[in-house]
RNA sequence: GGAGACGUGGCUGAGUGGUCGAAAGCGCCUGAUUGCUAAUUAGGUGAACGGGUCAAACCGUUCCGCAAGUUCGAAUCUUGUCGUCUCCGCCA
């Protein structure tokens, strides 16, 4: 969420934002309902403090007749109250409903432009797209001739877009995360495993839409409980509300949690096999920073991204999300793109990682501050996300770059020490 | 899952309808004092929002887990909800 003095103070640049994004939101509406409710929250608040000074003076009475004509008046002056406040609780929804849509303001080193297509490609990884001299099997082919996959289990158990890993592939898996999470414990980031649910007031914080007709998200009947699509959500709730010490600051998290999504509306062949699943497990770096460290981070995680795809010797290339393809929350955004050759017709970019700084505009919603020691007042953090594997996709990754000839599957040798061998089926 | 207790400021903890944004202690900050790695002492010390100011000072509103209710008036009474603890049950 934008701050309102913000919007108020700065619409224009807010509109712009808005276009360059490609949204319409009516952003003129809410300046004009936010005039209204401040003159009318001033009146609201005169009210009051007469009504206050009246009840004060009861308690005071000399008498029972004083206090009961004390009471009448306090009593009008108190309805009258009520009746500016409820006026004024209706135009404070109507003013968050807009301003809830409104999206954070793009970084200004973000590529303008209204969709993926004005997406800048930024650098490439260390390692070069493989040339094949034998006919290329995808993950999903791979993965059914060495019975590493079970979709048609999953979707016995379960339903479509369900599976099973099964043997050497789960080792693999295992091995991901483990040398994801040693890397990022190196690096000063803090192991934690979340839980896999949130408050549904958590997800709406993170900028998801947890229930209504697009939701990405499972929702637990009869209750505000959704699974998490990321752990972005859990790590990000984790200190909602709370006011964080300045020399605290930078916060560097790493969770472990599994995730959900329903994916409404995806299908066909570009999302074969892991590529779009309703579930998997992802290794998330989550950073709280200091509003003028939170660039320096948003470099830092990308590197990482970098260098935990460099460490397992898959191509990618690093994208910078023009702002009419950024979420709402983001104002900068990179995603790492991975060269899957088993993709579509001679193999394609997929998406593989993606980091985002996004200001305090889920600080702002979560209210989470930092205090500095010895000054007065508080301020919002700053929130930033990457992933460092989601381990559906980093599958893909491996399995579809480093097979052979033979449909064996070269172990990337960082991960050998957990996989237990230098080459799998 | 059943029964009970509790939820107050950075912490401990008093407060059962008005003078309570809230005693006291600890912690922290500032000053004084004593030549000794600290003691003593005086004072100060929450946040959000709005107004005000060049900036402050200052003024108002709200906040005692959260929400709703009773009342002229709620930390205090009622209901719901969430959380914590204890006992019992069940269980990996």
């Amino acid at each position: 969420m934008l701050d309102r003095k913000f919007i108020f103070e700065n619409a224009d640049a807010v509109k712009q934002n808005c276009v360059n994004r490609n949204l319409s939101i009516k952003v003129d509406q809410l300046v004009a309902l936010e005039t209204e409710r401040r003159s009318k929250a001033q009146a609201v608040q005169d009210l009051n403090t007469q009504a206050n000074a009246k009840s004060k003076l009861i308690g005071k009475a000399a008498d029972d007749e004083q206090r009961e004509s004390l009471k009448t008046e306090a009593k009008k002056l108190r309805d009258q109250k009520t009746a500016g406040q409820e006026e004024l609780e209706k135009i404070e929804q109507q003013i968050l409903a807009i301003q809830t849509l409104i999206p954070n303001m793009a970084h200004p080193a973000a590529p303008v432009g209204k969709d993926d297509k004005a997406n800048l490609e930024i650098t490439k990884g260390k390692t070069s797209p493989r040339v094949f001299d034998f006919e290329v099997l995808d993950h999903l082919d791979l993965g059914q001739h060495h019975d590493w996959i079970d979709f048609e289990g999953g979707a016995r158990t379960t339903g479509a877009g369900f599976y099973f890993l099964k043997g050497d592939l789960v080792l693999l898996d295992l091995a991901l995360q483990q040398f994801a999470i040693s890397t990022l414990t190196q690096r000063g980031f803090i192991p934690m495993i979340t839980p896999d649910l949130a408050h549904d007031s958590v997800l709406e914080g993170i900028g998801f839409n947890p229930r209504g007709p697009e939701t990405q998200i499972y929702s637990i009947e009869g209750t505000n409980l959704s699974l998490i699509g990321t752990a972005e959500i859990t790590l990000g709730g984790l200190y909602s509300g709370k006011t964080l010490a300045e020399e605290d600051l930078p916060i560097k998290l790493c969770g472990i949690s599994h995730c959900y999504r329903t994916e409404a509306g995806a299908a066909g062949r570009a999302s074969r096999g892991l590529y779009r699943v309703h579930q998997f497990t992802k290794i998330e770096m989550f950073a709280y920073t200091l509003p003028d460290q939170s660039d320096a981070m948003h470099e830092e995680l990308r590197q990482i991204e970098c260098d935990l795809f460099d460490a397992i010797g898959v191509p990618y290339r690093v994208v910078d999300t023009a702002t009419g393809d950024l979420g709402g929350p983001a104002s900068r955004k990179f995603d790492l793109e991975a060269w899957m050759p088993g993709r579509g017709e001679a193999g394609e970019w997929g998406e593989v990682t993606s980091t985002s700084n996004c200001t305090d505009y889920q600080a702002r919603r979560l209210n989470i501050r930092y205090k500095k020691t010895g000054e007065k007042g508080t301020h919002f953090v700053h929130t930033l996300n990457g992933t460092a594997y989601a381990l559906s996709r980093a599958l893909i990754a491996i399995l579809e770059n480093h097979q052979e000839a033979d449909r064996s599957v070269i172990v990337p040798e960082v991960l050998r020490p957990w996989v237990g061998k230098d080459k799998i089926g």
